[in-house]
RNA sequence: CGAGUUUUCCGAAUGGCCGCGGGCAUGAGCCGAAAGGCUGUGCGUGAGGAAAGUCCGGGCUCCACAGGGCAAGGAUAACGGGUAACGCCCGCCGAUGGCGACAUCAGGACAAGUGCAACAGAGAUAUACCGCCGCGCUUUUGGCGCGGUAAGGGUGGAAAGGCGGUGUAAGAGACCGCCCGACGGCCUGGCGACAGGCCGCCGCUGUAAACUCUAUCCGGAGCAACACCGUGGAGGGGGAUCAGGCCGGCCCGGCUCCCCCGGGGAGGUGGCUGGAGCGCUGCGGCAACGCUGCGCCUAGAUAGAUGGCCAUUUUUAACAGAAUCCGGCUUACACGAAGACUCGUAUC
RNA sequence: CGGGGUGUAGCGCAGUUGGUAGCGCGCUUGGUUCGGGACCAAGAGGCCGGGUGUUCAAGUCACCUCACUCCGA
């Protein structure tokens, strides 16, 4: 991923969870807030809700792949921060990638 | 062949494209005064049998005491061994369950003291309701009173050793024979728990996962431990004011300036993986395990590395993801593999 | 990494030394009223989160386990 880093503090969620703008899917959750760099910045957040260690480490690594198979499609300048849901557990990879797709589409951060 | 017991192992494989963490190398590129950093390339490496629960035992670090004892609190509980240690493991004893292979057991002490035992029942740790027997009174096929008795009845988890006899007014370990159990002594076997035998003396309810007693062990906290580096800012000390600036008419003084000290927030580095390590052979031991020799190096991240798309086998593979490290325990788990053994049936 | 708490009727909760599981709201039926509410009377509804054990007997005691929840670093 040549132009994204990750998202680590936790300083970093809460402001784009106060002062970005959200899409809800039933899989998931896609917060965005522009920042201007020349660099996006992405986080994930999958809770204890989601399932045993096991189960959000799959989780996040399919976010993941989604995200690198598809960083051209993705305009520069934003912070995302990506939440799983319940549901996502047991979402097969198709579902979540269509999902991603289609939120960040809302959110004007995809092309 | 059927039914079953038990131990150990495995924890999908191979290939293609894209991608990730760590290490090593680099006559490559960029940044930098340098150390080095970033990117690229190459090689090799990268989760488990439970990584889980955090239930025990240790290593390590810091704190306390630096000698010992007592008390409190907690843990453990037949015996012998293994181990760094353990509440773990092996062997063995006893009890219980099973035809058996075998499995399970918080398996010390209620015969030191205290407590509890609902309901039922006459009576629950000692008692006389019915019954049996004797004596007295009486309204005499019966009733009442006094006394003896624990054999029979019913209740209960448990009713005071069991069976048979002697005995007696009726009865009773009151006495006798056999059996069961407890305690004490002796003998035999065993390292020991214990087992077997003989003698003596007894017959005492259950519960310590009730208080308690006995024996043994335990200082506390935890890698977010701990150690080091640490821009800025607050603080303290010194210097220069014969250098400059501000407050000021000037001096003193204050700020600015320079140097040192300093606890240490954000952040970073170490701790961080070569170890009570793994595999194989040989020897000792019933075994757990120990010893010798040879060979091997096998994750170390820090928002936290294993994923996506296919192909083939055999289907869409179970439970499940390291975070300081070891030894155990417990719990979850798909398809399987191997060894040993038991019972039944049939045949030889 | 370390330490607590809770789980009982549809809901909210009681239930010490082990001894027949209760309270309030809700629900059902009947009464009262012209009708409803309130009130009165009667009733149903529970393998005490799950398993194993100790005991004559377990919601209660012990161990294992599951779920939820809180606190400290």
């Amino acid at each position: 991923m040549r132009f994204t880093t990750s998202l680590k503090k936790n300083g970093d969620f809460r402001r784009v969870y106060r002062k970005g703008t959200s899409a809800v899917r039933p899989c998931l959750v896609v917060y965005a807030r522009r920042t201007g760099r020349e660099e996006n910045r992405l986080g994930f957040t999958v809770t204890a809700k989601v399932g045993k260690a096991h189960v959000r480490n799959l989780v996040r690594r399919r976010l993941r792949e989604i995200y690198r198979l598809h960083e051209k499609d993705f305009c520069p300048g934003y912070d995302l921060v990506v939440v799983a849901r319940t549901r996502a557990a047991v979402a097969a990879y198709g579902r979540l990638e269509s999902e991603f797709l289609s939120a960040g589409k809302e959110l004007g951060a995809v092309r």
